[in-house]
DNA sequence: CCTACTGGGTAGGATGACTATCCAGTTGTC
DNA sequence: GACAACTGGATAGTCATCCTACCCAGTAGG
């Protein structure tokens, strides 16, 4: 298969397709001579990929080859895999000794505080979760609070419930049949759901808003 | 206050402060002649709810004015408020016309058709919730499917039971004193609680593949 | 009166994600 | 074996987003 013709079954133009090849998201052909390449089906699914994670996904092409180089350089052990920034929204410094010093005394940083704290009542070990998790959430905290949204305990509650009720589902039901299925189903699983997460709570918002707030005219948008 | 007070209490630098203006993103402060204006509180609270929301929230600054929209003028009806694209991840086009005709017959939008499956399947009322948010169940769906990644019925079941249990929460949780109350809590808490959700469902990753692949040594990311 | 600061405006820069152009080498076709 | 079409590789340009810097005349306060 020729560049073209790649171009042609992936959707994706020639020139974005050479760009890929020179980021490092997408792999080398098999060289055929010095301006000839010979590309497979393995081209086609990395470039279907690649636009999935950044379209829907959301995603920059730098999370996007982390997120590459996790599915071809897997590390020795699934919670291994779990940790690596690679997966988070924002990579950023990691920097976890700083927040092992401040921890719940430094003022200004009472989202990590608060994280330690519900840990602590939920019964968890910060240990078996990775920093860099602790970081996104204590920041997602922080800009909560910062926006004069107030968010109870009792409502963080639940959503631990419903979120690691669910996250425990999703891990039971990784693949145990090949590692390379293992890492693909981690490395794609994790970020790619998050936007189906978001709609489907959506829709819940709306399915209950329905049912709660029945009153009044049916919405014209709706039925548009 | 002036800005340069304005800028010292928000964190916010004078260059940007005046960016923002342009943009409508932050109100005009009060003339008090024609090169002097005073900012007051509303002004510093804005200012960091802006920045949260294009922070951790990662949002657009079209979608922060979009939601800012939302709160100054908002709609008649709670489910009205649920609905616009200025909540959504990406605005985009609507086209829900479109969507109708087409419907599971489409090869090409395999996702909306399951979308639209499921609901039944559900025994959902399809006119009940935003096309809007179809269309992004369905994109996301067709990402899912395009990356090469399998998601059984069963598995979005799951998804549906716990998200939509904790919407149910988010929902009846709404303060009903009084409507701006509301419409705050609604337009602010949907997009920027969804970083927490995220870290809330990786921390239960790593909890729960702690609990199961327990085995092994213990991973020396967690200690640092 | 003088200096610092203000609002308002325009211009410039940084980043990310492409897109276009050029070029010499190669391929298929006649 | 001539020749147009295509290829990989490289460089440069485009477009959008989000600021940042600078300039300017008009106050404000000492």
């Amino acid at each position: 298969m020729r560049i073209s013709e790649l171009s042609g079954s992936s959707g994706v133009p020639v020139a974005t397709i050479k760009f890929y090849l020179r980021e490092g998201l997408l792999h080398d052909g098999r060289h055929t001579s010095a301006t000839q390449a010979s590309y497979d089906d393995s081209h086609v699914d990395r470039l279907k990929m690649v636009r999935a994670l950044v379209g829907v996904g959301g995603m920059s092409l730098a999370r996007v080859k982390s997120i590459i180089a996790v599915i071809e350089n897997p590390p020795q052990t699934m919670h291994e895999l779990l940790g690596p920034a690679s997966l988070m929204g924002r990579p950023g410094d990691v920097d976890c000794d700083a927040l092992d010093v401040l921890d719940e005394t430094d003022p200004g940083a009472t989202g990590h505080a608060r994280v330690h704290r519900l840990l602590r009542e939920w019964g968890w070990d910060p240990a078996e979760s990775f920093c860099s998790t602790h970081i996104e959430m204590g920041d997602a905290l922080d800009a909560i609070e910062d926006s004069g949204f107030a968010l109870s305990d009792l409502a963080l509650g639940d959503y631990r419930d419903h979120l690691t009720a669910l996250a425990a589902k999703e891990v039971a039901r990784t693949p145990t049949t090949s590692s390379e299925a293992a890492v693909r189903y981690v490395a794609l699983g994790v970020p790619l759901v998050e936007p189906l997460l978001l709609a489907i709570r959506r829709l819940g918002h709306q399915h209950a808003s329905a049912a709660i707030f029945s009153g009044s005219a049916a919405p014209e948008q709706a039925a548009r």
